[in-house]
DNA sequence: ATCGTTAACCTAACGAGGTTCACTTAACGC
DNA sequence: GCGTTAAGTGAACCTCGTTAGGTTAACGAT
């Protein structure tokens, strides 16, 4: 755990106070890609990245759980990006709703730590608090259920529940997903091959007919 | 953080060392599902609640993390029999993979805490110490291999890898189980429906023809 | 130039957590 | 009773999140 002291930062011109903010959330995110591991990004350990006191971090987040909503924050606006630009490669809706798997199995295997974070960790947190965090979640929730459904509309589905068929796709998305970042070193089959079986059966399961 | 601090108990007679690590690990299962937050069994409140002082608790456990291992072990080993007596229900292969497949989801959703130890927890430890962890839960990956194989040579699934198909399978009930695990405020439709949605589109999914 | 105000920080400390080390106490065989 | 030793303490160390209160330097006004 070597806590990197960076030589202190110079004191921010007046009215330029916000400056740091920006530079913790940057050190914080290095911090947890750098070293894989949540328990890695410490108060202290983050102040010492920036070069300042732990105090001061404080002055820009109410506490630990609130900075690391800050990046998770972040991090979904990439990540409904991605899955919206996946979306977006194909005008047959089947396909479209398979690239979108595509890219949301991608992010996570690509982005551990931060699918960890806003996939994996339990929001008991009021919620006031983490509705900014809801909303991007039901963002991507709501863009799947289009997807959905326009799969449905087109004939290529059967008749269903887009809401219900909707949670079944992001189950099998997200279980797979959270089983490879939980478990990387579990003898997986060839990854490609994997999760193109996982999206075949599923397209195969609500296909019409 | 009502630190219930219980009378102390009496000290073990000679040779009978070992029934403190029962007690240690009762108590931290209580505290584990009465408070429902890991964050909750702390090595200090473990003691308190056994009635002795944390040094003790390293008498019997290197570290925190063998003494979680060790309660994880204890519901691996419940798991398992939970699945195994959802497939013995039937003797539809089908039929038999359906209830095993409720049986996990209703495991996950009465013990979240314990699905999320067994389940969610990132395991880099070296292999050696999660080696009863990984073949228990290799043996729970075994039997659904076998429940997937069943329904392939009863013809009822098409030809397919079973170690493929098996890993589907389960990323489907993982992800359902561990996302309502993590959000349970999320407006989820019926959960008896939706289990029946998630089963069924997969079975169709690898059904024959 | 210098002074007062105040935004932008820091020092020191608290309590809780995991863990260790040196020490004590009580159960048993003799 | 008496030594041996298994079975346990007590006090401390270090890290962590967090807070209360003090300090300092950037700026506008004079």
């Amino acid at each position: 755990m070597a806590t990197d002291t960076v030589e202190r930062r110079g004191r921010a011109r007046r009215g330029h106070g916000d400056e740091l903010r920006d530079e913790i959330l940057r050190a914080a995110e290095t911090l947890l890609v750098e070293s894989g591991d949540e328990r890695a990004v410490s108060m202290r350990a983050i102040a010492a990245a920036v070069g300042c006191t732990p105090p001061s971090l404080y002055l820009h987040f109410a506490d630990k759980d609130e900075l690391i909503l800050a990046i998770c924050n972040a991090r979904w606006a990439e990540f409904n990006e991605m899955l919206d630009r996946g979306g977006d490669i194909s005008d047959d809706p089947v396909e479209s709703l398979r690239e979108r798997g595509r890219a949301y199995i991608k992010f996570g295997m690509e982005n551990p730590e931060h699918y960890r974070l806003l996939m994996m960790t339990k929001t008991d947190d009021p919620l006031e608090d983490i509705a900014d965090l809801q909303k991007q979640g039901a963002v991507a929730f709501q863009h799947l259920i289009g997807a959905v459904s326009r799969c449905i509309e087109s004939g290529a589905f059967r008749s269903m529940d887009p809401y219900m068929a909707a949670i079944v796709v992001w189950a099998a998305l997200h279980g797979f997903t959270s089983l490879f970042v939980t478990a990387p070193n579990f003898p997986w089959p060839d990854l490609d091959e994997t999760i193109e079986a996982l999206l075949d059966s599923h397209l195969k399961g609500f296909a019409a007919g």
